[in-house]
Order: structure tokens, then sequence, then C-alpha cells
DNA sequence: CCATTGTCGGAACTGTCAGTTTCGTCAAAT
DNA sequence: ATTTGACGAAACTGACAGTTCCGACAATGG
């Protein structure tokens, strides 16, 4: 997930030469999400991240392989600290703010991630670094869903994978096709249709 | 949906001149169907297409707005004919049997939906026409879901577009993201989840 | 038959953009 | 002071979308 250095300094030198200079990835990475997100539609190239961070194009590629990898790297740090993880003790309570907290965010980076997403679909690297991102959030929600199956708010062969793909299907979906919002009705909506008592 | 013709002959003069070649268009709409599913995950260019068809890009372009409207066509005309709607008169067997064979349609043209949807991230026009061609699927959906539902096999109150979303949603989902198999199991899993009785 | 209208292939062209390379500069560590 | 490496500037390559110009050819109307 974080770039890839092409010098790596040998364990036993321990370092020589000048040090990287770390305001340039975060100048990298802030830019590039609010071309992404501003610039709906058109695709944002890596001229134009590098002229707006102040940076050579040089520069960045000397930390990442590839424009999906910016992009990517600009998503997860983004979305790092945006959705907690409830733990009520009621399911229904903690998939409907995980939800809601989650389409917030997804609402309000919505460009990031389709931007992302079209990089992923004609890059393998952004591929395999995006399966890897949206991986880390299923295991979020597949806790908490757990949670609830073992206290028995869910059946116990309601199958998790499934649910996983209804609900963040219906999001991707929303965002990618419909282009139809996510608002915390949906969120609730939703909910309630996962949780419906059988 | 079909191309769009920049000279339209004017309704009082009928017609002047060499006709359109139909064998073109075919052509043009196979080759770039067949490109477009062998080359997973490279881009399809138009150069390439206007070579496999044996036809000069300049018509192409005499006749498609861009390359994401070929697309869109070429995947539309193989669609066409994929899935019949059932109505047997029982919901689960209904929604079960359209969505195996729509999963197996789209487990086919996976590569095609793929290419469309990079296409469709970064241009206006295809992104217009894919929502279309989504509507009139969803449209079908909806019939069946509704017949459903006035038999009593599904709540009144069970919102259908959230359900469609949810539908369509883990299709794509796992198309575009997830790249996990839509088998028949699948379809009969979520048919079971969706009309789980209440 | 012949002028007109429009289709088609070939090929050169423009503009954009990802990714590479070269060069010169500057900072940190020995 | 010398080495190592970070950085900017800028030129470059190659791919590709979309355009334009040309010359050939086919259908129609007179």
């Amino acid at each position: 997930m974080s770039p890839d250095p092409p010098h790596v300094p040998a364990a036993s030198r321990p370092h020589t030469g000048r040090r990287r200079n770390p305001a340039v990835r975060q100048a990298v990475l802030d830019r590039a999400a609010d071309l992404l997100a501003r610039s709906e539609g058109i695709a944002v190239s890596i001229d134009a991240i590098a002229q707006a961070a102040g940076v050579s194009k040089h520069t960045i590629y000397r930390w990442w392989p590839s424009k999906g990898a910016v992009l990517l790297e600009a998503v997860v740090e983004r979305a790092q600290e945006e959705v907690t993880i409830p733990d009520t003790g009621a399911l229904a309570t903690d998939l409907e703010t995980f939800l809601a907290d989650t389409f917030r965010a997804v609402e309000r980076e919505g460009a990031l991630l389709r931007g992302l997403m079209a990089e992923a679909l004609r890059e393998t690297t952004a591929a395999q670094g995006m399966r890897e991102f949206v991986a880390a959030r299923r295991n979020e929600l597949r806790a908490l869903l757990m949670r609830g199956q073992e206290r028995g708010e869910l059946p116990a062969e309601t199958d998790l994978e499934l649910t996983m793909d209804q609900i963040y299907g219906l999001m991707w979906y929303r965002l990618l096709i419909a282009q139809s919002p996510l608002t915390a009705g949906v969120a609730a909506e939703l909910t309630r249709a996962i949780t419906r008592p059988a």
C-alpha cells in the first residue's frame, strides 16, 4: 500500500545521501485527492498532480510505480479515519450506524472512488491494491455481522459473504452506475432489509 | 442506442448516392465485441477494431460518435437475446431462473462489460448509454418482482428499487471488484435471501 | 451517359497523456 | 571534501482518440 522505493538502502549501511522529503509525499497525495474529487468525469493526469503539488513528475515516479498507485494511496489515506466500527450490542443499530458513516464518506469522496475504479479497470497494480483495500473494509463489516449472528440476530444459515456483496454491491452500483444518492435513509432501509426478522 | 448518422437525408429527398454497407456495421460490432471479450485487462483501441474488421477508422467515426458508443452498441446487441423473462406464477422460480440466465450471460461477456464500464467512467456518452441499457434491464426485473409482490410473495412494503440495487449491485460488484464467480448457486442463494418468508 | 451525392479505405496529422531519461543542483552523512 | 541520493526542469517515446484530406467507387436522377 505504501510507496515502493526503488532504491532501498541495504540494512548494513543504514543511510547516506539526502533524505526523502516527507512533505513531497503528503503534497502529492493531497493534491491528487483534491484534483480527483474536483474534476468530476475528466481524468486527472500525472502532470496535473505534479504541477498542483509543486513537484516534478520524476519525483512522483520515483516513489510510486504508476498513476493508479498514487490514486489508490490517496484514497486509502482519506478513508482511514472516516469510519469507526460501532459495537453497541444490537446488530441493527451497529449496522445502520456503520452504513450511514460509510455512505457519508462515499458521497464525499465519490469522484475520488470513481477515478480509482477507472484506473483499476485499466491497470493491474491499481486493481490489486483496490481489492486489498476493499477486503480490509469487508473485514470490518464481517466482524460486525458475525457478532450479530452469534447473538442470534441473524439466522445462522445466512451467508455473510453474500450479504456483504449485497451491501457493498449496492453501494458501488449507486456510485458507479445508477449515480443515485447514498443517504442515511438508504442506510436505514438497507439495514431493515438485511436484519428483517425471520 | 443505434449509431447516429451525421448526414441524415432530408425527408423530401429520399436518398441519393451510395448506400451504407450493412456488413460494415456488423463487422465493426462483432470484432469489437470479440476483441473486448478476448483482451482481458488491456484496453481495446479503435485502430485495433478497425483493422480486425477490415474497415477504415474514418468509417467507424462516420457512424459512431466515439469509441464508447461502439462498445456500448456491441454489448447491447450481444445482450439482446441472452435473457428471457420467465413467468411461471411463482416468484422464487421466476427470479432464480432470471438470475441464473443473467449471471450466465454476464460470466460469458464479463470482459466486455468491464471494458464498457471503463469507457463509461471516462466518457459521458458511453455513461449515458450504459445507464439507459441498465434501466432497460431493470424494467424487466421490476416487472418480475412486482408480479410476485402483487401475489403476496413479497411484503407490500418491500422497496423494489432497493432490492434491485442489491441484486444488480451484487452482480456488478462481483464482476468489477471482487472478481468472484456468478454461478447458478449464487442465483439460488440470492433468490432465497430476497424471497425469504417473513 | 454523366453529373451529383454520399460511402469507403488509406494515410497523414493533432493533441493528450503515461512513463522514461538526461542533466544539473542541492542536502545529508562519512 | 567526497560520496550518495533526492529533487526540479525539460525533452523524449510510444500509444491512442479523434480529425482531415484524398482518391476511388457506387447509386441515383436527369
